[in-house]
DNA sequence: GTCTATAGGGTGATAGAC
DNA sequence: GTCTATCACCCTATAGAC
């Protein structure tokens, strides 16, 4: 295998800022082989089945992943706790996730089945992680995957209005104080 | 004035389709020329500005409207029941709704500041008259305001991830079970 | 693996006749 | 208002030399 594995990844990698940042029509093989310093013949070679390969490949590599947030809430005690602290770090997650979060949704039409059950698939298993967690606090399953729900959507509605829309910039709503009031609200339906 | 109006509004209503359905980059002047049956000439008679400008209109035209969601829920007489048929309203709300929401998102970025401004006073709008709403039920304006927030959140979220990226299709979390647990916590925290 | 060169076609936009 | 004709440019993709 060649010393230079690394190519490939580095055009992903430039294809994925890319992509994220101008769209996938948007974005040129011209311009992403000028960023990597490649010319576009360069890039054929590593992808022989051209541009949608390299979306594949972004797509893969793009889902995000946030399982772990889940993991450091470990040290709630309370419902109210654990769903302020969860709300916190979805709340204070890297602006690029959100922009990564942002860009699925606006290549979701493009994507073949497979890509999309791979993203349903990431999805559901952070929904289910999230559900487990709360189980330590709501005994019926049922209404422990439903609460979950709730706390992702309003986390996402969060994230696509005020950030990606950047709704945060022109309304005075505190985003603690949102949180806060799920919290209290899921704790007192117990 | 011209008997034949209609052919601007016709060109944009034409242009509004294909830039949701497609997105604007995958979106040819040509295209939309062909659909609405003329030439790319007559097309960049009515817009001098050619393609942008047909954007700008279209934007325009697209911003979603949901004042009258909240005037449907009149009947309501506990803050609870109010939530329920918000909730239901807005989960209820013409698939096309919710595509035009997703491509609200996809093509924030390419808006100029003065569309940004108008998509955010017609949120700012919508989210003021469900916090006004709300005020029949809670009398401290800024937790009205916050609770407004919140489900408007938790709405738009859904329809982000369970319609518009499809989720609703691989997960048997039921939407009323959600808007339900919503209500009966907003309702707790009174 | 990376290059140069080029094919073949689509794109936004305009000039000028009717 | 709408057309035909045309422009200059950019696009994806490939062939073949090094």
């Amino acid at each position: 295998m060649p010393e230079r594995i690394n190519r490939r990844d580095n055009i992903v990698d430039v294809a994925a800022k890319l992509f994220v940042q101008n769209g996938y029509d948007a974005t040129s093989v011209r311009q992403i082989a000028d960023v990597v310093g490649v010319t576009e013949a360069a890039l054929y070679y590593h992808f022989k089945d051209g541009k949608r390969e390299l979306l594949e490949a972004v797509i893969e590599c793009q889902i995000p992943d946030l399982l772990n947030i889940v993991d450091e809430c470990g040290s709630a005690e309370t419902l109210q706790d654990f769903i302020v602290q969860f709300g916190q770090q979805m709340m204070a997650l890297n602006p690029k996730r959100v922009e990564k979060l942002r860009w699925m949704v606006t290549e979701f039409p493009r994507m073949t089945a497979e890509e999309r059950a791979l993203l349903h698939h990431k999805q559901l298993a952070f929904q289910n992680r999230v559900a487990a967690a709360l189980e330590r606090f709501i005994s019926d399953p049922t209404q422990a995957r439903t609460t979950a729900a709730a706390i992702i959507c309003l986390m996402y509605g969060y994230g696509f209005l005020f950030v990606s829309l950047d709704l945060q910039s022109v309304t005075d709503v505190d985003k603690n104080d949102i949180i806060q009031l799920l919290a209290q609200g899921m704790a007192a339906t117990r």
